[in-house]
DNA sequence: CGTCTATTTGAATGTACTCAAAAGCGGTGG
DNA sequence: CCACCGCTTTTGAGTACATTCAAATAGACG
């Protein structure tokens, strides 16, 4: 297992010596998916925080007519996971599969929660990841109220650059909102490429 | 001041005996708005968290174009801030307004430190009100992937049930992202009344 | 090479916006 | 108490944004 992109994602906000660091991954698990592969099923519990060390995942909603809204993606150096099933061990409303063959380290409750008691400096590790996350959605908010799927666009590749190469368009579609026919229509109107 | 309400607010995540109450109490200050005042400029430091006891309050964001956009509404019992600017000490980028006359008890950062510092379970209880806001915030955007404004309309009077004859129209449209003139055909069309 | 899925294209339709004007409502001052 | 002023809501017409449906084309994979 190559746990050293976890460790400088960690260290990133927190400040960890060897002996703290081994005792976090001595309960990681290691898991490769293919691509299309499912993570997390819709109705099941929810029981890891996966980070992704290679590849691709996405976290989706399937409403009543069947179609799939994706709410986040997630690539390398990127935490995912339907947090609410996670936290209070009810059934996912998110599926996760993966659009790429994907590495995934993962984490359990049960075990996050003994590393935070041993080491609290993960507890504050956990409530920055959520505040980040936190701001990002709220930023996502003001741009559905106050952009044309167009300007969406367009930010989606400033914040993901790349991602329009790797991930099939209508991925990207349903991540911002609108049909994927739409988003044909926008990228040739504009001749983006 | 009447600090009932903000207690049994404190109580419905945390367990609290009296004289911890009494410490977190001693920090807060209490501030009364007429309707249209501002209890937050953007670009200024967001100094408090505002826990509101009576009347409504609206966290809005200004675009290039001077078309404001709600990004929150908080009515009795709720709390809001610019949380990004609260916790890390940046100006702000939303603004806060009351619409109706509204009394407000604030608490500041440093004071939050200290009750969190001397009475650890106030740290779980922000983590609690950080999560609740973040789901809240996952199922707006949601409903903005998949459904229509109509729907989001309904949506909104079940999730608060009055809120339309409290506050203007204009303020749920840009609430909901549409224009006040497309709400009020909506609601010609559904005769919602 | 054939099959399956993704993307493009076009036409018709629906959803939401802009602009403009009229009507309604609430507060203020005389 | 009434008249006026300013702001909100309604209404209508025209336009722009985005979807649906259908069919053609292009790519990916076994």
């Amino acid at each position: 297992m190559n746990s050293d992109p976890i460790v400088k994602n960690l260290l990133k906000s927190i400040v960890l010596d060897q002996s703290e660091i081994d005792y976090f991954l001595s309960f990681l698990g290691e898991v490769t998916v293919k691509r299309r592969e499912i993570v997390l099923q819709a109705g099941d519990p929810c029981k890891y925080q996966n980070f992704i060390t290679q590849g691709c995942l996405r976290m989706f909603h399937t409403d009543r007519k069947g179609i799939e809204h994706i709410v986040a993606f997630a690539i390398e150096d990127m935490w995912m996971t339907d947090l609410y099933s996670y936290l209070t061990s009810t059934s996912a409303t998110f599926s996760i599969d993966a659009l790429e063959d994907t590495k995934i380290l993962q984490i359990e409750k049960a075990s996050m929660k003994k590393v935070c008691d041993k080491i609290p400096k993960f507890e504050r590790l956990f409530r920055l990841m959520l505040q980040k996350a936190f701001f990002a959605q709220q930023l996502r908010i003001m741009q559905h109220l106050s952009s044309t799927a167009q300007q969406r666009y367009l930010y989606f590749r400033k914040n993901f650059p790349g991602m329009e190469h790797r991930i099939p368009q209508k991925q990207i579609a349903s991540f911002l909102g609108i049909t994927p026919v739409f988003l044909s229509m926008l990228r040739r109107k504009e001749a983006i490429r």
